[in-house]
DNA sequence: ATAAGGATTCCAGCCACTGGAAGCTCAAGG
DNA sequence: CCTTGAGCTTCCAGTGGCTGGAATCCTTAT
């Protein structure tokens, strides 16, 4: 199978598909003519690789989980650390990020935002320096 | 002032610093040796620049807020207008990110975790190709 | 024969820094 | 005066995870 196709199935663009096999994540045949030749289990890897990288996990730890995935003799705890650790990244980043949304929207709500200059947001940002 | 007491006084590493020297963020004097010479006035503008950076704006929102700032002809709906589009992208990506916590809490309270292979988060990532 | 569509490689760029090397200046101590 | 160390300079390369674009090749249809 071609990589076009392989692209539509797998829900990724061409060029990440390159770029993961450029880094070792797949490792598709190659046909006579230079074209990837992808099998089946190919493209049950990428879709893995898209659910994984869509749950944000890096690309490191995506292939982890692969490696993980394909080893008979894993124990769960192993799968499960990698994603616990990754839970609490994420919940890090939400923290984060719910703090800038606190202090933003409430300097927006502050600003009048009409003709005239004077700006509580730019004041907030220009505080004591 | 050179560049180590700046960084000091406006929290941003000297690295920072000189990047932001580099896309044109701050325009430090220079001494006869070389050194840069920092005015009160930048050390205002870092601060602010790292306060912004710090609310998640990009650099070229910093760019536009700190323009904005200089502007004494400025309204403040361009401010206000610049903040809510940044409030959006952060609300946008709280929203994806607890999708993803939601999902991955799920399959790792699922997991037994113990030295078994059986795994619900791999199965979910490899399910239906 | 030619044109279109898909494949290939390779290089560059994105964002916002960060690390490291090689070399300069400056202040303090022996 | 010499050395040592800290602090400054520049420049190049790397991070993550692609993405865009150019130049070229293969295949199929007209």
């Amino acid at each position: 199978m071609n990589i076009g196709e392989v692209s539509e199935r797998s829900g990724l663009p061409p060029k990440t598909i390159r770029y993961y096999e450029d880094i070792n994540l797949v490792r598709p045949l190659r046909s006579d003519n230079g074209y990837r030749s992808f099998r089946e289990s190919d493209i049950h890897k990428l879709a893995f690789l898209g659910r994984a990288r869509a749950l944000g996990f890096s690309i490191e730890d995506c292939r982890t989980l692969m490696g993980l995935y394909e080893d008979e003799t894993r124990e769960s705890a192993q799968v499960k650390a990698v994603a616990k650790e990754h839970l609490a990244e994420i919940d890090n980043k939400i923290t984060q990020l719910k703090s800038m949304r606190e202090t933003l929207s409430h300097l927006v709500e502050a600003c009048q935002g009409d003709h005239r200059p004077d700006c509580p947001i730019l004041k907030d940002l220009s505080r004591g320096v």
